[in-house]
Order: C-alpha cells, then structure tokens, then sequence
DNA sequence: TCTGGGGTCCTAGGACCC
DNA sequence: TCTGGGGTCCTAGGACCC
C-alpha cells in the first residue's frame, strides 16, 4: 500500500503558521514578481479566487474583501518541506514528489492497521508543525492520488480516504471525473469526452489498444492499469534525485532594453544555475540562453529567441559557464525591443567526478574546482541576503540589479535566518 | 499599467550504421 | 516488374506535473 501525503493549500498555510491569526480568513500567495495567485486558503477559494490568477485581475475583489496577500517566500516554503518530509521519513521510505506533497511505501503496515497510520500520520505533522495534510491510502500512485482528492473535497473524511479494496476502487471510479484523474490534463480530457469517456470507470472499460491510441502510448495504458489497482509505477525512493537539466528564469520588474542590463541578469541567472549543478555534483556540456519581450502585450514588437551552445568540455565553474551564457546572448540579442524575461538552462550533465578531459583544454581545472569549492562554502557559511543573493557573487551580475523581481509583501523567513526569527512579545 | 518558475517522460521521424 | 531487415542516436514537439 502507497500513501499520498499532500499538504492544503500549502505556501498559505506556511504563512499561517507564523500568523495564526490568519486562520479562517481569506489569503492568498503570489508567485515571484507578485504576479500572478499561486496559493489560495480556502476562504479565499470560495470568494471565487482563481488559480493562477493575475493579481491585477482579482485585486478588486481582494481588497473589497481585505484578503490578506504575500509574496512568494521559497525560503520559506522550502525549510517548512523539509520539515514534513523529515517527519514522512518516520512511517516508511518516501518520494519526495513536490514540495508539498510526498508518497510514503506502506507495505509494511498491516491492513487493519492503516488508518490508524494514516490518522497518526497527519497527528504528527499538525503537532510538530502546525501544518494541516491530506492523506490517501491505496495500491497504487494514481489510485492513492485519487484518495487523496476524495480526502480533500470532502470534509466528513477528515483528511484521510483510503481505497483498499477492489470494491472501494470501482465505487470510486464511477463518480472519477477523467479530468480529475493524475497524468490527464487539459488536452487529453477534450479528447475523451469527445469519444464520451467521462469517469474512469468509462476509460478503463476501453481496451488497453484504445487507450494506447488515444491516450499517448504506453502511458496511458499504465495509466490505466493503475486505476484498476495494478502497480506500474514503482516510488522512486533515490536520495536527493539529480537533475537532468537545470534552469534559472526570470521575468524582470521592468522592461530591459539595453544589452548590458541583460547581461547582468543572464550572468546572475547563471550563477544560480551553477550552484545548483554543483550541489548535485554535475557538470554541464550545454547552455541554453534565451531572452524574450512580454508576450502579454499584444501592441508592443515581440521578440523571442534561444540558442544553446555547446561547451568543449562539461564544466561546473561559474566563470566559464558565464562567459559561454554572455557569448549566447551576444548571438540572440537585437536592439529595438523591451525584453521582459531571459533565463539559462544548463543540460547535459556528467557526474562531476568522471568528467572528460579535452586534449586542447588549457584552464586549470583543478584551481577552478578549488574557487568553487571556496565560493560555495563562504557563500553556504555568510547566507543570503533577503533577495536569495550570494555574498560573494562575480561582478558580472551587476551590483544594482534594479531589474531584479518584485516581492513588495514577503514575509520573514522565520526558520532558517536569525536575524528573522520570530520575534514573541509577552 | 499589471500575467511565475521549474521540472519530467514519451513518440515520431530523420539520419545514419551494418 | 521485382527493391531487406535490423539497429542506434538525436531532435522537435506534445503532453503532463507541481
């Protein structure tokens, strides 16, 4: 048996935690650049909130309705996921799946028993860190992501569902809205209710061939058999999984149209990318730069375009990794339009242990690796300012970086900064 | 005026090999 | 007129997830 363990309304009830006087009220947090809703508490959902909202769209409603609003603060988020996913590791192995939600293997327990774990489980996680979590119990991933929805929409389960008997499953089916189900978005739920397949108890009477077709391949068709309680996902329980590509992007706080403040932010977004790759340990054959204007606005000249380019050797060296970044830019940039996104991705990794020498290489990798190692260090020992940044960065970031992200509402990041610990007054 | 960021997997088709 | 069979690797594009 597979638990679901996903927190409510996550980024808010982080932020609750620290303001427990927000409880039972309207609040929602925004993603970076204050742009758009990506966080809703329930009060908020039901004034009618969208997800993904722009919050120039619902800030009528929001400030009629005083709706308490916070920037992103992934800081925050971030230690807080950590933290549950700490207590998860207590009841069995456990994927961390995303930052708020997480399968725990419960093969272990005994059926009588799992409710009871379930119940303990959700105890626990309130007690240690006031954070309210759903859990869903069943065979397989999809079927425990289905039970886990069930616990969350209705209030009579109190937050725990579980679907472990065949009999449960095929209930449960036959009121499963395919655009409800894990792995079925938006596209593939047209597609099916174009051929009438509205439940999953309507899919999974399809044939294995149909589904295949319709379905893309052989996903859907394993889609399927999890539905019907046949595993064939396996949880992937690998500590601290690498990447297989690593990307920094970022949307500006105003448009750029000079070529020199878009280095600065592809240096800074490379930076980033770099820390990121050596903290798993790989190295990069690839970079890929890309600049764009606001796709938004429907007047103003758009523009849009990468290139990706390939490095002699993989390399982990923030330095180099940037001047090929910059070189790039250099490549796509054109004079004339206000760009408003650029981001860096870096691809094809090699562990940084095995990593191939090219006989025309003349930097001195062993005097780079050791800079990185002493820039990590410092920077992992001074912290980060309140915008995320290194206190010892390369220069070619800028040193003003007025262009960097609005974030006019963030909280403190209370658990992991001294200085912003919260302050209780007697 | 104002619209996020970071990932994954799979398939089809082309180029190439023997 | 008749034109094999089996592979690999790469890329672009599509779909999905949180």
């Amino acid at each position: 048996m597979i638990a679901l363990i996903d927190c409510n309304n996550f980024f808010v009830s982080c932020e609750r935690v620290f303001e427990p006087w927000l409880n039972g009220k309207p609040v929602v947090v925004l993603s970076n650049n204050d742009g758009c809703i990506i966080s809703r508490s329930q009060e908020a959902k039901d004034l009618g909130i969208k997800m993904g909202e722009p919050l120039f769209k619902a800030k009528p409603l929001i400030e009629c309705e005083g709706v308490r609003v916070f920037s992103s603060n992934f800081m925050l988020y971030g230690d807080m996921s950590r933290r549950v996913m700490q207590i998860l590791k207590t009841f069995g192995e456990v994927e961390v799946y995303s930052i708020d939600e997480a399968f725990v293997n419960l093969d272990h327990v005994p059926t009588a028993d799992l409710e009871k774990k379930a119940i303990s489980i959700r105890e626990t996680i309130w007690q240690y860190l006031n954070l309210p979590v759903c859990v869903g119990i069943a065979p397989t991933k999809t079927l425990a992501k289905v039970a886990n929805h069930l616990a969350k929409k209705n209030a009579a389960y109190n937050g725990i569902a579980l679907l472990d008997t065949p009999e449960k499953q095929a209930a449960t089916r036959r009121h499963l809205a395919v655009e409800n189900i894990w792995g079925i978005g938006r596209r593939y739920a047209v597609k099916l209710h174009q051929h009438q397949v509205y439940t999953a108890a309507d899919l999974v009477d399809r044939s294995a061939a149909w589904v295949y077709r319709h379905l893309g391949g052989v996903v859907g068709v394993r889609l399927r058999q999890e539905l019907l309680g046949n595993p064939c996902q396996e949880l992937d329980l690998t500590e601290d999984p690498s990447r297989k590509n690593i990307a920094c992007t970022r949307s500006f706080s105003r448009y750029i149209t000079t070529l020199d403040e878009l280095q600065e932010a592809v240096a800074t977004y490379t930076t980033r990318a770099a820390e990121k790759l050596r903290l798993q340990r790989s190295a990069a054959k690839a970079i890929t730069v890309f600049i764009r204007t606001n796709k938004f606005s429907v007047h103003a000249p758009q523009y849009h375009r990468a290139t990706t380019i390939a490095l002699p050797m993989a390399s982990a060296d923030t330095g180099e990794l940037i001047r090929y970044a910059l070189q790039g830019l250099r490549q796509i940039f054109q004079n004339g339009y206000a760009y408003k996104k650029a981001g860096v991705i870096l691809s094809e990794f090699t562990p940084e242990s095995q990593l191939q020498t090219n006989l025309f290489d003349t930097t001195d990798r062993d005097k780079s690796k050791k800079l990185m190692m002493a820039l990590d260090k410092l920077n992992a020992k001074m912290g980060k300012n309140e915008w995320a940044e290194n206190v010892i960065s390369y220069a070619a970031g800028g040193t003003d970086k007025n262009w960097k992200m609005t974030l006019s509402q963030k909280s403190d990041r209370y658990s992991t900064h001294w200085k912003e610990i919260l302050k209780v007054k007697i």
